[in-house]
DNA sequence: TTAAACTTTCAGAAATTTCTGAAAGTTCGT
DNA sequence: ACGAACTTTCAGAAATTTCTGAAAGTTTAA
């Protein structure tokens, strides 16, 4: 399989980028081509089309598939496995924050909250728990929000996000509305 | 220098989170111990304490520098600098934000653009376009909506996030008050 | 039960990233 | 102008991650 030229860039961008989005070069052209591609894709395609090894692109897909970003079918007659990614971009959006927050904040929050239930032994640990109990509040309210957000269906997020500016204002329209209902310190 | 047992592991775990949050091991653990660390510490301090080159300190302070995460002061009569966290912790997870997002999210951003500008030339093209402009369009109206809650002081914010998932009821008081402004399609 | 068509595994090779430490650079007081 | 006290740089070493490809495993059809 031979990927055309226009597509070539976003595929390795999305490998360059894909370091940063928690997965390796090749995963992130994997899946970057899947998205790309309307048609199931098979695994000696995917390696063929971006040069790499039948068994690095065996470990790829099992990658994508703990990040449940990929689909498995099948063609009659063919007994070849065919990939393509699931859901719309939103979903891949949600999957890929929840993954994330499942790896990167959630087991700081664990260490945190085990650190917060040692005994300052001095002055300095009593500083280095204030930062730690910062850190760790500051966390939880931040993936709490972000599961409410991801209850939302895309309709309402986007309208939520389009508010932009807005939102400032709303919250004192509601302040109006409900007012001092839970916030007193309205500085 | 040395770090309490209790600290350690506080600062173990960041400098392994580190390499996800952009950032290397070492890196990660400099900027725990100073933000932990209420006095400032000097660079053979932050060598001693985490059992590092000091050369790698140099270079790890240039990285934190370029993150604006600290601040440089001195002592009188000592020629050592000495390194401190900047700001509060929201301040931290802002320019967090900000940066990632400048390294992350922009370059793709400006790659989705130029992609867009092709014409298609077959019917493959035409799906991958779309595929782009989909994740185009989330991007945009991510960061910009980023951009605005940024824009919120912490209280706001905060208050914002409290506010959870009555942030859809809100929503629906809104198009009560301020009907179809310019959500003309509420399917 | 054999074999063809496929997938997975994994030891070690290759590539990449990170780290060290010696040397070079800078700044300041005298 | 010199040297002490510091910081930065950077070539190559060390550590880590990623990738390959051959071998082992699995499934299906006949």
């Amino acid at each position: 399989m031979n990927i055309s030229a226009q597509n070539q860039s976003f595929v390795y961008h999305f490998g360059e980028m894909g370091s940063r989005w928690g997965f390796n070069r090749t995963v992130g052209q994997m899946y970057a081509l899947l998205v790309i591609t309307e048609e199931p894709v098979c695994a000696n395609d995917l390696a063929s089309g971006l040069n790499i090894s039948r068994g690095n692109v065996s470990m790829g897909i099992k990658e994508l598939q703990s990040w449940q970003l990929i689909q498995v079918s099948h063609i009659p007659g063919d007994r070849k496995e065919y990939y393509s990614a699931i859901g719309s971009i939103w979903d891949m959006a949600n999957t890929v924050f929840k993954e994330r927050r499942k790896r990167e904040i959630d087991p700081t929050l664990s260490l945190l909250r085990t650190s917060l239930l040692e005994k300052p032994t001095d002055a300095s640990d009593e500083y280095a728990q204030s930062k730690m109990q910062e850190i760790h509040d500051l966390l939880e309210m931040v993936t709490e929000w972000a599961a409410e957000l991801q209850r939302l269906n895309p309709e309402q997020l986007s309208k939520l996000m389009k508010l932009g500016a807005g939102v400032s204002k709303m919250l004192s329209v509601k302040d109006q509305l409900f007012p001092n209902k839970k916030n007193p310190e309205s500085n």
